[in-house]
DNA sequence: CCTAAATGTCAAGTATACTTTACATAAAGA
DNA sequence: TCTTTATGTAAAGTATACTTGACATTTAGG
């Protein structure tokens, strides 16, 4: 998967820790999925999306390859 | 959450075996999910949402309720 | 009624998505 | 330079999302 978080984070000038207490994860999680070492699970994703007003598929994206995630 | 799957499941006429093998998981994990038993992924979110041409969020809804997944 | 297909569910194992704590590094300001 | 803030990362633990295999129940058709 990639992802538009940190773009997403930065236009709106929020820190990790900022963002983290919004959808209510840990500062790691969200610097996690920003530097794409696992996804969100979907419950967070939808948070994420309705928080910046954006669809999931359009911050989240599959990769273009066949079969991994 | 809830979700609208078993009935866009429906819609097609698929069995679970047959929506599994389309999004690549097992049929117990199609269950899971119909019966509510725990969330799909973000990327089986995504893929669900590709295969019957819905927004995830349109899929997928978080409960009302204040904190619980 | 009998059978077969579809569905529901359980158990046990593995992979992934989190948590907290801790520490290292880089950037910015006094 | 010293300190603070933001970020990256790691380890260890827990919760959740899967897997396969098995079996019971429901549904549809003969």
């Amino acid at each position: 998967m990639k992802n538009r978080l940190k773009v997403l984070r930065a236009e709106q000038n929020w820190t990790q820790e900022e963002l983290a207490q919004r959808v209510g994860v840990s500062r790691q999680a969200i610097n996690a999925i920003e530097t794409e070492k696992y996804d969100p699970s979907l419950p967070l994703a939808i948070k994420l999306g309705k928080l910046f007003g954006k669809p999931v598929e359009e911050m989240f994206a599959l990769d273009e390859n066949t079969d991994h995630g």
